[in-house]
DNA sequence: ACTTAGTTCGAACGACCGTTCGAATCAGCT
DNA sequence: AGCTGATTCGAACGGTCGTTCGAACTAAGT
């Protein structure tokens, strides 16, 4: 007997390798983390059953049991696992750059690039937002305070910088509701790449916040 | 036997007087539309059941299918009539301004002080965009895409005024964004009222697609 | 070959789902 | 008063839900 996934599981005897510690356990739980994204986005989180994922993913419907204990905590599982990779990837990014505009340029194209790569997580992660309950919902928002507060700090930076006058509040969360406003509309065949798309977005956002000199000068 | 609310119910034997036209029907069936979509918001389309509405609204389970024969069909009619609405009013706005920038400003005002009021009626509608199946959803469908249609014209004004280059797509869509992701983090006890919130996005979504000489002109 | 731990599954549990039906209640009319 | 049609409801329908359990299978070590 096993029963695993009570936290986390503990990575199935850890490994004391640091590169590739995957074990069966792990590249399985992947997959159906994979598989389980893809149903949460096509049907919604309470529209998806466990019985299409198991469907979807070919394992019976006890077998998912194994991996983990219940569907809100499959939920959760997922929305950690995307929000951390995008917060990882952007501080990577963000290391070695200290221009203001730049910043907040890798700040869109990084959310972009991942939004657009990986378009089923990102809309579980915007639509399902509210669903998880006490325990997983505040660890899933401590994440997601981190990167809000991350971008504040890249206006606030700018404001200084260029001693500008705006809200940076209202301004953080337009620009969010820009970028994750897309996975209502973007097609593939029509809309362009994120690169474009990413210069395009900052384009408009930063001549948006940053004054100049015409009328409206943002209180 | 009535068996009503096949079609839309023929408003119970339509009456000649145009105003007031109010039927015990109709003013009972406003009212559990009311209470339908506080619950639709609070727990969503899927998670909601015809039990909890039941419950809300304080008529028998039963009770409710006398008004609309499927819980598909009440969110149709929550969100036909939302959308209807707020189209309508933005028309009534719209008809004696001339000035691109103003209209441009008219639409985002009206958007959001329709959107601040009627938070929950809302959030249904841009939150619970794709759950209608194929008759109910290409209704709503079509005037969402007449709504598109006026803001694209907004600002294909605008650019035609100023001689302007930049996608109108991505604008529009972003403005979008902007605005009906609202739903996520307004805070009527920190954020400001509709009409200034307006007039911020409006300086900021205008001062952003307005060439500027700047750097960045935008394609 | 035998053991042991890790993995998968069929079958079932009780709860809840959206919807229906026939009977009871109500309001307004004569 | 009695009648008529509009409105409401209790009780139940067949299904599906998330979850559990014990048995079966597999892989690896001895």
């Amino acid at each position: 007997m096993a029963t695993p996934s009570t936290t986390t599981r503990v990575t199935a005897r850890r490994h004391r390798a640091t590169t590739a510690p995957e074990t069966r356990y792990d590249r399985r739980l992947a997959e159906l983390l994979t598989h389980a994204t893809e149903v949460f986005c096509k049907k919604g989180y309470e529209g998806a059953s466990m019985r299409d994922l198991s469907r979807e993913s070919g394992m019976s419907l006890a077998g998912l049991y194994y991996y983990f204990e219940s569907k809100e905590r499959l939920l959760y599982l997922i929305q950690k696992h995307t929000f951390t990779t995008i917060v990882q990837r952007l501080k990577a990014r963000l290391a070695g750059v200290s221009d203001p505009e730049d910043r907040i340029r890798i700040f869109i194209l990084n959310h972009l690039e991942y939004f657009l790569a990986n378009q089923a997580a990102m809309k579980v992660l915007s639509h399902e937002a509210e669903v998880l309950k006490n325990g997983f919902a505040s660890e899933v928002a401590a994440i997601k305070r981190e990167y809000y507060r991350i971008c504040v700090g890249l206006l606030d930076d700018l404001k200084r910088e260029r001693d500008l006058r705006f809200s940076t509040r209202i301004a953080v969360l337009s620009l969010f509701g820009m970028m994750n406003w897309i996975y209502t509309w973007h097609n593939p065949r029509v809309d362009a790449d994120a690169a474009s798309m990413a210069r395009e977005m900052g384009d408009f956002f930063l001549r948006g916040v940053t004054d100049s000199g015409r009328r409206g000068n943002g209180r």
